[in-house]
DNA sequence: CTGTTAGCGCGTTCAC
DNA sequence: GTGAACGCGCTAACAG
């Protein structure tokens, strides 16, 4: 209609609101931000939200982000994604990829209900790429939680430390000074696997890993469980297995009853192996597993393993940064990981204590 | 150092650059902004660049996206998160749920390196609850991307066809007009898979599934596809069955030789129930399941299944989207799956033979 | 043809 | 409770 130079942008602005209600602009903005330390008549405040409603006014994002040099949005970096392995064509995906993904699906439900409820606009996501520059994240973010891959370096963390912004990394200990970290706690959890398997009256209890992928700090810390829990009960660690063979000798030879997995894929491993030699779970081996994957119900009809609380971490990563984001100090968590009780593990069995006495 | 009322943000501006250079802000915007419609000389566009290279000029975001009414990024709305199901605790979380959050971590990480390849400089991500208003979105995002959950219903593609935003769904048909989608072929998958238990000989094929689920939009592709490729091959589809009992029962009254299962996890419960009754995998009974999800190669020694291309799913939608954004009209994709052939397949053999001909 | 001037966009906040 | 400056990049209109 008009014909005018401005820009027409279709919304209802501030303005606006300010005009139909009989006040400035500036009270519109108190009213509406809900800053209990700008004083307004309780009568003009109600007028002024009720004009608000009635056009339809929504604050413009921009704008408000542009003035208070804040977003309201918490950056998302998924680590495992900007490794740009070629995995999209013919199924080449690897598996300990696949296992990321699960997880990283489980931050992010976990990060998005917890954003919701604690009233966080909105999430952005990156991936974890090396070329992630300020460039990219400044202005757009408040804070980072990171996703971290434990198969990878702390490349990654140490590059995100230089930033301005507050960053909480989930899923690691290592972290450069000046970064919060949330993570499971790999050691208490392992503790509790093989907790399970002594009350079970097993001694000879093995820990299958610490193949290629051991100086992986949760593995680390998995074995450390599994050491600390052994001595604790006065038995000695052995060392990690890490051959389907020579478990299968192991285990008829009566030098084991039971075994902790470093990983459930590592436990199905274990299953396969077994199963080669005509041998079963839990009958000839009770057997744990660590993570709850996808599929572990399946596992030997039935994986006994460790849950890791992966929404939950990710529901504590947003508190914690949304607490550095009002000035609290840098934090280091740990989350109690639970035991998850199936069908893989069983007393020792009078077989087991037989082949057990040779 | 200087009394100075104006806010101190210590980054380097468009003036400050335009003041080194010698030029106008006018001028080095037209050169950063690198569009070709603003004739600017050679040798000043140089001048500018280094300048501001070397001041470590970074255009504000918050400042450009008011201006130019644009955020440069992608909302991803994933359906499954909004859901509300409280399964933090106790690891209560069901099974579907899990295959949801493996798929949303691999559309995740899908969409993550689209974005980042075609430079789409953030991704937003939104949990799908029925709350999304226009409020929440507007002025975030350019456009959509909603990872739907076939599980429920087009509520949510519903209510996000009134926003004024393109919206690209992802992994559904069933879209509100206006809405563009991208799916994986359902159909296609099945008349694979049931084309690889034909090639080896089978005839009998049942098709697992329709339980609680059935009318889930998938399922009934995937089943469609079964009847598709049995009728071409000039055979009689069977009726679905869903009860593993019944499934033993027929195979063992040789009315069954192969199975096509709806999912994986239908799959392993196949498995399951053969086990229990004594028979195995592939010799009693071929097996080709649908997903691929993580631990299919630990089912029956390695399942045969149908590949969901999730993250080619995710960056085609990405393509989409920012065709749509450049005015492109609506559109709607399929993606062919690919059969992985693993070890729960063989060829018809003289004992199923046998039981056949009774 | 090259470059400048002068606001615009809109919510926030300081000084009165 | 108000007025007006402010944050900062963009671009239409204009001058040389």
């Amino acid at each position: 209609m008009a014909k005018s130079s401005k820009l027409e942008t279709g919304r209802v602005s501030i303005r606006e609101v300010a005009a139909a209600s009989g006040v400035s602009t500036a009270t519109v903005s108190k009213v509406l931000s809900g800053r209990a330390d700008y004083p307004v008549r309780a009568e003009t405040a109600e007028r002024v939200r009720r004009v608000a409603l009635e056009l339809g006014y929504v604050p413009d994002v921009a704008a408000r982000n542009l003035r208070t040099r804040q977003t309201g949005q918490l950056g998302v970096v998924l680590e495992a994604v900007g490794a740009s392995e070629p995995d999209s064509l013919l199924g080449a995906m690897t598996t300990s990829n696949a296992v990321r993904r699960t997880f990283d699906g489980a931050i992010m439900a976990g990060l998005s209900d917890a954003a919701r409820s604690l009233n966080v606009p909105a999430l952005v996501v990156y991936p974890g790429s090396s070329g992630l520059h300020h460039t990219y994240l400044d202005g757009r973010v408040d804070g980072l939680l990171v996703s971290c891959d434990p198969l990878r370096g702390h490349q990654l963390l140490q590059d995100l430390a230089q930033l301005p912004l507050p960053v909480v990394a989930l899923w690691t200990q290592r972290v450069p000074p000046g970064i919060s970290s949330v993570d499971v706690d790999h050691t208490a959890g392992a503790r509790q696997a093989v907790g399970h398997l002594l009350g079970l009256g097993h001694t000879r209890i093995a820990f299958y890993g610490g193949g290629q992928a051991s100086g992986v700090e949760h593995f680390q810390r998995r074995e450390q469980g599994y050491r600390e829990a052994m001595t604790a009960a006065g038995l000695s660690p052995m060392a990690a297995v890490h051959d389907g063979d020579l478990l299968v000798q192991a285990i008829r030879q009566g030098e084991v009853s039971a075994v902790f997995a470093e990983t459930d894929l590592g436990a199905a491993a274990v299953v396969q192996a077994l199963a080669g030699a005509g041998l079963s779970v839990p009958a000839d081996l009770s057997l744990v597993g660590f993570d709850d994957i996808l599929g572990a119900e399946y596992i030997a009809g039935g994986l006994t393993t460790v849950y890791q609380p992966a929404a939950e971490m990710a529901a504590e990563g947003v508190r914690v940064l949304l607490a550095r984001l009002r000035g609290k100090p840098v934090s280091q968590t740990l989350l109690s990981p639970h035991l998850l009780v199936r069908r893989s593990t069983a007393p020792l069995n009078a077989t087991q204590l037989q082949s057990l006495e040779n």
